[in-house]
DNA sequence: GTCTATATCGCGATAGAC
DNA sequence: GTCTATCGCGATATAGAC
């Protein structure tokens, strides 16, 4: 008996998927009105014609494309529930955080071009903060409760803080190869310590401290 | 006698300015190629070919509005040395900072273009990181000398938070609108005073403290 | 310096064979 | 499902009158 042969309808080409791929990856670095159909077929190893049988249209291979990196992105940060003192918790935190953003790097930048010029900006807040940032939130809340965060300080304003150390260091750091007081640009586990410590004991020298 | 006519040299006509102004708003609202020149042309009430003869391509014309944005983020930063105690001084900077983006936000917006797709970041380094973030840095070094500021703190990693909290809360403001937790969106004061406190006092609780 | 008219190109999208 | 060929349009850029 000759192995039964797989069923027509699950040989399915992957031309799908390697233009969704290949979108992706140019939407992330260029943007959508920089981005031809011509360039993405060309990346893809497909005709310009079969991305329109796959897709009905420009922005509807954008949308999808969006869609899937959304949905990779939803576990962009970690839980801060972690044991060890409140410094490790957010180096490792931000440690995280920021090879998240390398590891999704193309999703992270198609972020970032919809938050500088695109219009969904409430699909984002709840699909990709929504539940990432009101856990992130959540955590701080609780261990303000328990004393381990002092009363007085907005546990949303940290969360962003934390978040905004990171997203802005991915997005600065060509330039701040180019700065050089910014040695740091080539060190991010030193970057993140660095943050995290400020960001636990603060800035005032200790005699100062009430 | 009438009046002597003004020199016919220096009655320029402005278009050229107007060209420049609609170009950067609009250049800044979408990016480059989002942007055409019938609109530029449209926008600043001159013909296409009237772009053509002030500019050689739609290259230079991107260059120039570059150019000029550049100029005047120059001073984006302000300087730290106030009087005042050490989160005050800090709320001032971040507040001012903030200030200046929401300013010159079209000059803003088209730095984090091309932070995010542009190929000119040395010339960004050089010429808006340079001076301002240098002074920041001499200035937090200043105050870690003098012994306002604990030893052990990389000053680079301050100033580039605090830059950060400022840049990417102007980024995320959008989407921070869609954030029930993000209340401070609305408040920019209240913000930019829990990020000068965090800083300044860090997380710990006051029993905590070595 | 400013315009109208036009050239030329590459874009998104479609038609239709295989 | 995939391709080649093509359409129609708007893009950048140019020519030349005023």
């Amino acid at each position: 008996m000759s192995p039964a042969p797989v069923p027509a309808a699950t040989v399915y080409s992957d031309a799908r998927a390697r233009i969704l791929a290949a979108a992706q990856r140019l939407f992330a670095e260029s943007g959508y009105d920089s981005t031809s159909i011509s360039r993405v077929a060309q990346s893809a190893g497909v005709s310009k014609a079969n991305i329109f049988h796959h897709f009905s249209s420009k922005q509807d291979l954008y949308l999808e494309v969006l869609h899937e990196s959304r949905s990779h992105l939803e576990n962009l940060f970690d839980d801060l529930k972690l044991s060890g003192d409140l410094t490790q918790r957010l180096a490792r935190f931000l440690d995280r955080h920021l090879t998240s953003i390398y590891e999704r790097e193309a999703g992270f930048r198609l972020l970032l071009h919809e938050m500088l010029t695109g219009e969904q900006h409430e699909a984002i807040a709840k699909r990709v903060g929504g539940d990432n940032f009101r856990r992130l939130v959540a955590n701080l809340r609780a261990a303000q409760q328990q004393g381990d965060v002092r009363t007085g300080v907005d546990p949303a304003v940290v969360a962003f803080v934390l978040v905004a150390a990171s997203a802005f260091f991915y997005l600065s750091r060509p330039v701040l190869r180019h700065t050089p007081e910014a040695e740091f640009a080539d060190r991010p586990d030193h970057y993140v310590q660095q943050v995290a410590d400020l960001i636990t004991f603060g800035l005032r020298s200790v005699e100062e401290r009430s």
